[in-house]
DNA sequence: AATCTGAATTTTGAATTCATTATTAAGTAA
DNA sequence: TTACTTAATAATGAATTCAAAATTCAGATT
């Protein structure tokens, strides 16, 4: 028995765990964008590592669907289409119903809390038309509810989810109009959770999603104007 | 331009990648019980590979969820706990609520019948108390909805997460009262799809779920007798 | 000039090698 | 005998090396 309490291990994360986090905030900031090949050699020497590990990131992103790789031809960072938001928002929303459902049975007073002040922040850069700090409230909204529901294995899947279409979301400006929707849909968002009301949370989530992608898809469709040959 | 007509390309796939599905198969079926350790070397020796792209593999796999990797003391099989189903059941449930829906709304005619035919056999082998070849049809039917829904996002999540409780869900097996109850909710699942009514064949998939896993938390119970000290 | 062929180069796939960390075993002291 | 220390062994992490495939580029032919 030595004389130290309980000190925390010195974690010293796997190289390739943190070229894997590394790569995914590269490809969601858009320093990698969409369609261009990866080069494996250049991103080694750019970051300073070696193939191996860089190989290994690359398998477990192509595995989480932000890369494609094509066998001897090396990787690809994955374009979002129209397509795959059809696939990925009816998928997110029925994950968001279910948190939000989950999260009405287990919440505490304490996230409730924390939840209302979020919320309230969120709404004075609502006010002062302050669309980023509007942006980085939401998420946190939404991310509270999330650890509400107290779900790790829906919470990861979420997020890989999130991180596939978190580009869309941010580059597709929202209208005045839609702006004031989604605030109000807020609204009803704390006041089924005030109630705990999970299956009415729920679908208030479901639908405030499924507007968010009705935002996304105008974007989107004015960005590649019809491929159909 | 050459003369030959749209021949289909020789797909060789990558070592890593069928390294991966054999060793999810692996755990699936049991040769890799949960909790052991996995031995890099002696997997690859028996595999005839080497270590490169097995580690990948490894990687993929934990990435999935089906081992854990503690840094520098390897990958282990990820066991699968109460806990683990606890969070992993109303997930699925949310899911094949979501691919009923979609199911609903795009089955075609001749969906229909295949899922009509599968259905039938699955009865046959229900008379004629034959549980593995129900189970195999019954999970014929559950692909063919996920199909008919028509979203590889989906079904690829879906398939994840059932991977990770096949096991405990045949291990499980049924009483007579329980299956029979199955059988019934299965009889309502046709129903709903001739009806193309979404809502309810959601609602129908849901309970149908819960009610498998009320199967298999009874079993689990069994199996490790209260962990609580 | 344009296109096709084939060699040279580059890039990816996989095995091997080296370095570091963990585990085991042996030896020593209490 | 038991517990602790330290050396030996084994396993993992990562870089390097080798092999195979794809791409590029130069030259030849029409």
């Amino acid at each position: 028995m030595n004389a130290l309490g309980d000190v925390a291990s010195i974690k010293r994360p796997s190289l390739h765990s943190e070229l894997t986090d590394r790569l995914r905030d590269m490809i969601v900031e858009g320093v990698l964008t969409a369609g261009e090949k990866v080069p494996e050699r250049a991103l080694c020497e750019k970051l300073g590592v070696s193939r191996t590990p860089m190989r290994e990131a690359l398998k477990v992103l192509a595995a989480e669907g932000l890369l494609t790789l094509e066998p001897n031809r090396g990787a690809r960072v994955r374009a979002i289409t129209l397509e795959d938001l059809e696939e990925v928002f009816p998928l997110m929303g029925a994950l968001e119903a279910l948190a939000g459902e989950l999260a009405c049975a287990n919440i505490s007073n304490a996230q409730l809390t924390e939840l209302k002040k979020a919320h309230a922040q969120m709404m004075t850069h609502y006010k002062a038309s302050d669309m980023p700090g509007y942006f980085h409230h939401n998420q946190r909204i939404h991310e509270l509810i999330m650890q509400a529901a107290d779900n790790p294995t829906l919470s990861s899947m979420y997020q890989s989810l999130a991180v596939r279409v978190r580009q869309a979301r941010y580059l597709a400006n929202m209208s005045a109009e839609r702006w004031q929707q989604a605030v109000e849909e807020h609204e009803e968002i704390i006041d089924a959770l005030d109630k705990r009301d999970g299956q009415l949370l729920g679908t208030i989530l479901k639908r405030h999603l499924m507007n968010k992608f009705a935002t996304v898809r105008q974007w989107l469709e004015a960005q590649e104007p019809s491929d159909a040959g």
